[in-house]
DNA sequence: GGAATGACAGATATTGAAATCTGTCATCTG
DNA sequence: CAGATGACAGATTTCAATATCTGTCATTCC
């Protein structure tokens, strides 16, 4: 029996994940999950309150992974124009290859998401804080000319909505599509700068 | 019998928007329509090759009322500046208020909306363009400082879809959206003016 | 004794048969 | 004869019976 190891709460995720990544989001039970681990629903029920909450912690993992892949951009000491430049470019990226390698799969993810709207909140605050810093250090070298980075921060990341919101993936493969985020981020950085 | 005066394309939509406003985008039939007429359901496909071509029909009404709204700003003689301004709070006012007066009734339009792809496009192709005649008017008298109007003008607006797009409705309602609307109108002009 | 189990009640999902709807067209009606 | 009708076939939806799932908890097992 796979039961060898210990039951903890990472090995339930990442089983809940295959069994998402094979069901998809309507038909992947928490009986499935126990099932691939060998153990007895009530076991799963253990480290995890709800199915919801099950739910809920498979969406946070994988919007973390987007956080971190960007949390580079951050720390990094250069121009903060580049770096907005590249922050936003690399969360395009990371979305349309995501949604472009495995449609279905993204998909599913995009279901969790859309469940989960206390974890997708945080997230989003996570990454406004991220750009926020990046937009406060232009405004400190006096690149930036905004009164205040929180509320530009913000608002950058709402205009460039439809290159990241999962509701918009399927422009995201449009021709015409890298361009119009070209435009996009440039206008914006026009606004920064004053 | 209602079927005293003659039946034009007109009257059939009439009915089917009522039939849609009692029963929803789902429950709504042609066959509802056609009784609703007094007629046999046959008749209405003497008018509408299909239903979907109806619930076309019926959706190109409903934006064709917001594009005359804010065609207005287009022919006025007054500042560019503030005629984007207005032009994009009464697009953010306008759908606003039809989300907020009868969410129903705006939810089964989205539907629709949804459902008319081409009409869809067609109708942001109509907006972008009143847009454009706009910023090309700012930049004619050097306010604005963009290359491209056409450019631009689909910039703004795909930058403003987060207070336009139906998909986001639940957000209008939400306190500070109106904050957010403004300081992203303020960003965006800023750009345009470079 | 702390972790795992599986029987259970109520909620949710699946299924297949019956009902309704879409779109066509031969026929009817003024 | 132009416009309307309603019967029809195939597609879609509805509905109720059946099966499965969620979440709990008394009991079992190391």
């Amino acid at each position: 029996m796979a039961a060898s190891e210990t039951l903890t709460a990472e090995r339930i995720l990442e089983a809940t994940e295959e069994v998402l990544r094979r069901h998809g989001p309507a038909k992947a039970t928490v009986v499935d999950v126990a099932r691939a681990l060998g153990v007895s629903h009530g076991t799963v029920y253990r480290h995890f309150r709800t199915k919801a909450a099950l739910r809920e912690a498979v969406s946070k993992r994988w919007l973390d992974r987007t956080s971190q892949t960007l949390s580079r951009f951050v720390t990094e000491d250069r121009d903060p124009e580049a770096r907005v430049r590249d922050w936003l470019a690399a969360l395009f990226a990371a979305k349309r290859e995501k949604a472009g390698g495995d449609p279905e799969l993204f998909a599913t993810y995009s279901v969790l998401a859309e469940e989960a709207g206390e974890v997708v909140s945080e997230h989003i605050d996570e990454l406004t804080g991220q750009l926020t810093e990046i937009v406060r250090a232009g405004v400190d070298s006096g690149v930036f000319t905004v009164t205040d980075p929180a509320i530009a921060a913000r608002t950058v990341f709402q205009a460039t909505g439809r290159f990241h919101d999962p509701a918009y993936a399927r422009e995201w493969r449009k021709p015409g599509a890298e361009e119009e985020f070209g435009a996009m981020v440039e206008l914006l950085l026009r606004g920064l700068r004053g």
